[in-house]
DNA sequence: CTCATAATACGATTTATTTCGTAAACGAAT
DNA sequence: ATTCGTTTACGAAATAAATCGTATTATGAG
């Protein structure tokens, strides 16, 4: 792997506001982090700076006010992340981590049919 | 929900040796650390210490050599985790965690017929 | 053109986390 | 009792993360 990236709290919560959008300014991803959080808007300026230095986001300062959009995907963080947690908290074990994420939320049936779908599907594959 | 503690990384690494000896000295944990870690032993037991004074760990002292276990359960902790990822990665839903967490492992058949049974379940209670 | 507004740049501070050095305490073996 | 190896205690430095204050710059309205 070249750089494992890993995003720090405070930028997790801003690149989940631009893959939510796809692209922003620093204005909306502060619009939208100030309704859960209380800290300034140069404080949001400064991450997303330090974001960029860092290569999570690019952005066109093509014009006064700079767009953002998101550098790494939602789904590999996840993954990354997700796999990270595995090994900390759950010994590497997936099925425990599933059954836990399961147990404490409530999936619809659809839900539950979509998962079980996909679990027929590797059933084949084992064999 | 009295006092969410959050462990942090190194914290977590400790915490995961604890639950998985049920209770061990600084030495034991630090052997088990440095496989995969280079930090000294008084950083470990720095540490523990810290993690005794916000009441993550207990510990017998009533010898020279302190035994310690862990005061959070490794499920409640997973728990506590996995919510707050999935609301912070996932958009709160659950059922794309797990689908992620199925796709990037390979589960067992046995595992995955696990899984399938607490999907059942799940379908039962739904209706 | 001038001014007000909104944006960026960036240093500095604060807070959290990790790390280590050194000293003191203890206990076992000589 | 002295010494040696192991342990704890604890301050302090090093690093990382988040926050803000202030200066500067661009732009559009009048």
């Amino acid at each position: 792997m070249s750089t494992p990236i890993k995003p720090t709290e405070s930028e997790l919560e801003i690149l989940q506001v631009l893959w939510q959008k796809n692209n922003a300014t620093v204005r909306e991803v502060h619009e939208v982090l100030s309704t859960h959080k209380e800290s300034g808007y140069t404080t949001t300026l400064k991450l997303m700076q330090i974001m960029h230095d860092k290569g999570l986001v690019s952005r066109d300062d093509s014009s006064k006010t700079h767009v953002y959009r998101p550098n790494i995907s939602r789904e590999a963080t996840q993954q990354q992340l997700l796999h990270k947690m595995m090994n900390t908290l759950f010994e590497g074990n997936a099925t425990q981590l599933v059954m836990q994420a399961l147990g404490s939320q409530k999936p619809s049936n659809d839900e539950l049919q979509a998962i079980e779908q996909l679990i027929q599907q590797m059933k084949q594959s084992n064999s």
